[in-house]
DNA sequence: AGCACA
């Protein structure tokens, strides 16, 4: 798939020993020449040295500064320049409206929050030996917070028996999965019936139906025409509370797909 | 290698 056009032109391979200002300040007056730089966004933590994001107010800017300064040595190392795969803050706030600019932000954060977890999950795929028996449930108790836990790693059977079992996906919590279509309604109290969950849910855009499921107490499904719909439910029904004194608190996430 | 914006 070709690389989509950005006003961001995101920099890797730059030399990580150099300090942050000076390494912004160089790329300011390196990339000013192809356009009008709203933004240049470098971090030094161990994920994002050696990267910077330099966020043009043109698309055609971005371009220019692509074709013209690829491969250009910087710190004795040879840049490499892509597009930004996703726009930056700064160009939607000029783009868009407040509201627009507001959801964007929200939009990210939530992504942002949801690779953590990924990560997070990942970690623990690592770090954990065979399970003693049974598929996960993915309950994962609190996988939001780095764990301390001192790796009391088995040492490895001595008998050189390995594990056959094949590597489980690393399990997401609910609250992470990405958005579909698809709502999962949890901890639904008994007074929630079809005819409530239909009042509650039947008000969002693209409302589809409610899926009860025979013999599950407290759990349904609801979906919608589209992502969108799902998304601005989940968003206003989130820890609503169906029960008689603020009781029954329902947890609502994307269905696991 | 690594795609951020408290």
């Amino acid at each position: 798939m070709a690389e989509q056009r950005n006003n961001t032109v995101y920099c890797r391979n730059l030399e990580e020993s150099v300090k942050i200002p000076v390494l912004t300040a160089t790329l300011e007056t390196l990339f000013s020449q192809y356009g009008n730089i709203l933004e240049i966004v470098a971090k030094k933590n161990l994920r994002a040295r050696g990267q910077a994001f330099v966020v043009f107010d043109s698309v055609d800017a971005a371009e220019r500064a692509i074709k013209e300064v690829q491969g250009f040595n910087l710190f004795e190392k040879p840049m490499v320049l892509q597009y930004a795969k996703t726009k930056s803050d700064a160009t939607v706030e000029v783009e868009s409206n407040e509201a627009e600019f507001e959801a964007h932000k929200r939009r990210r954060l939530a992504e942002k929050e949801r690779k953590q977890a990924i990560r997070a999950a990942e970690a623990q795929k690592h770090l954990k030996r065979p399970a003693q028996s049974g598929p996960s449930h993915g309950l994962a108790a609190d996988s939001s917070r780095p764990t301390k836990k001192a790796a009391t790693a088995a040492p490895s059977a001595p008998g050189g028996l390995k594990s056959t079992a094949a590597p489980a996906a690393p399990q997401i919590p609910d609250e992470y999965l990405p958005p579909n279509k698809i709502l999962f309604l949890q901890n639904l109290p008994d007074n929630a019936t079809s005819d409530i969950l239909n009042g509650i849910f039947g008000s969002f855009e693209g409302f589809k139906e409610v899926r009860l499921v025979p013999g599950r107490k407290g759990i349904a499904f609801v979906e919608y025409e589209n992502e969108a719909g799902a998304i601005s439910a989940k968003e206003n029904t989130q820890g609503m509370s169906l029960g008689p004194d603020g009781s029954g608190v329902v947890k609502v996430t994307y269905q696991r797909q």
